[in-house]
RNA sequence: UCCCCGAUAGCUCAACGGUAGAGCAUUCGGCUGUUAACCGAAGGGUUGCUAGUUCGAAUCUAGCUCGGGGAGCCA
């Protein structure tokens, strides 16, 4: 006996197969059943009638939702089949039964957000959510690919960290040797430098934190970033890389998770029209954009939700913003130069209000600079020799950006919110489970 | 840390000063083409906690706890 997963259903109309999942749902009608049978990959009706397998029918009788099940019969195509194809029970062998005493909690209608995060490890199990779990795996898969594509090398930086990377947001203290304090990471970029003058251009990959208390559908605590850095690179160079990464993850996943895309019910046309050139203007600019929109944003203000979500409504790419005030942003940043109040940072803002998924700038490469700011900022230099030895060995302009995995995911898919699109979301007074 | 909102059956919600209710889930019965199936019946509650106002509080007031959204900060 052939066994199959539900998403090859189609291939098989007319055959014999058997398929290992679990009972989505039962619907009864007397001597006729219907139950709804789910693997991974998709779910797929089963017909199942008293006459033909007697077996069969008592066997799935009042049988739980999310039993655990091996099931054998006849696939064929049934227009009344939600999905086109149903299969004919012949055969059926409960691996669990899930007990009537402790029914499954998730039900196939609305829940709330607090019971869904406590039973996220079951919630994982509705089609929408492993869809929006396929479509991430495949953004994390279409990136590294391009990536790669463009000659970056794979690297990784370190979880615990001596100091902050950026001295502003709040860390997470962690318990070393002895009198030694560490912190978990929130950012790979400064050992991103080291890599990009050791080898020239590279990217690492891997889950970031930030014990900021913030409470929005845009955080998450442990979330994962993507952050290339380019010896010789300068502002432009990281513009046009980041717009062609952020192209690529999107039409990866039109290309390869449509069927998902489609589960969510997300308008797909807005996603195939993600391609270069994304717009692109200046902080100066996007300043006088706000102000006609009656927003009072002046110079040397930073920009918040509004703000963004008020600029990316102009348009319906994400939208690059670029040379921020020196003042507003982080220490290590390069300044313009021709404007030196200016630095050569950009951030990339995702359409439809989901916020900034991009930041990145040039970073300064002059020793006395680095150092000079470094005082200005308050930050210990002794944490920060090994950095400024990167100014002291072979210096050269250098460049570089951090994407937010899940906020891209979460505007590629549509999702209320961020924590959905990771499979265990960790936020500020939640890790269970 | 600050601002706003919320907490009632396993779940989603109603009742808004006068005996705590519905749908779903669970149990029992019915139904051969169902589509979160439907129809009938049953069980299921210290209304988040503590105090107060009142003849009477799920309902009004205060404090606390937990959660949600947002600000700040960021990806």
């Amino acid at each position: 006996m052939t066994t199959i997963t539900i998403e090859q259903a189609g291939k098989f109309d007319g055959q014999e197969v058997t398929i290992k999942g679990w009972l989505y749902n039962l619907r009864e009608s007397g001597k006729l059943i219907f139950p709804i049978f789910r693997d991974g990959t998709g779910i797929i009706q089963g017909v199942c009638a008293l006459k033909e397998s007697p077996e069969a029918f008592e066997a799935l009788k009042g049988l739980t939702q999310e039993s655990s099940v091996i099931v054998t019969g006849k696939i064929r195509a049934e227009q009344r089949a939600p999905g086109g194809f149903e299969i004919g029970v012949s055969k059926i062998q409960i691996v669990q039964k899930v007990p009537e005493s402790t029914p499954f909690p998730i039900q196939l209608k609305e829940h709330g957000v607090d019971f869904l995060l406590d039973h996220r490890h079951l919630w994982m199990r509705t089609p929408r959510q492993a869809a929006i779990l396929r479509i991430r795996a495949e953004a994390i898969r279409s990136a590294r690919e391009y990536m790669d594509s463009q000659g970056y090398t794979l690297t990784d930086a370190p979880m615990f960290t001596p100091a902050a990377c950026e001295g502003t947001s709040t860390l997470f203290e962690v318990n070393y040797i002895d009198d030694e304090k560490a912190y978990l990471t929130q950012s790979g970029q400064l050992y991103a430098e080291a890599l990009a003058l050791a080898l020239g251009k590279i990217y690492t990959f891997g889950p970031t934190f930030r014990a900021e208390k913030s409470k929005t559908r845009r955080h998450l605590t442990e979330f994962w970033m993507l952050e290339p850095e380019a010896a010789y690179a300068e502002l432009p160079d990281m513009m046009n890389l980041g717009e062609g990464l952020v192209s690529a993850i999107v039409q990866g996943v039109v290309k390869n998770k449509s069927r998902e895309l489609e589960q969510l019910k997300r308008d797909i046309t807005k996603l195939e029209n993600i391609k270069p050139p994304f717009p692109r203007i200046s902080y100066e600019d996007a300043i006088d954009v706000l102000g006609k929109a009656g927003n009072p944003a002046k110079f040397g203000d930073d920009f918040g939700g509004d703000e963004e979500t008020l600029i990316s409504k102009n348009f319906d790419k994400p939208v690059i913003i670029h040379r921020y005030p020196t003042a507003i942003k982080a220490f290590y940043m390069q300044p313009d130069p021709d404007r030196p109040d200016l630095a050569l940072a950009f951030d990339m803002i995702a359409p439809e209000g989901y916020g900034e998924i991009i930041g990145g700038s040039q970073r300064i490469h002059d020793y006395d600079l680095l150092l000079k700011r470094l005082k200005e900022h308050n930050l210990p230099q002794e944490s920060f020799q090994w950095y400024l030895d990167l100014r002291r060995y072979g210096s050269v302009p250098h460049a570089g950006f951090g994407l937010g995995l899940e906020r891209t995911v979460a505007w590629i898919c549509g999702t209320e919110h961020i924590r959905e699109v990771i499979p265990f979301p960790r936020m500020i007074y939640r890790v269970y489970p």
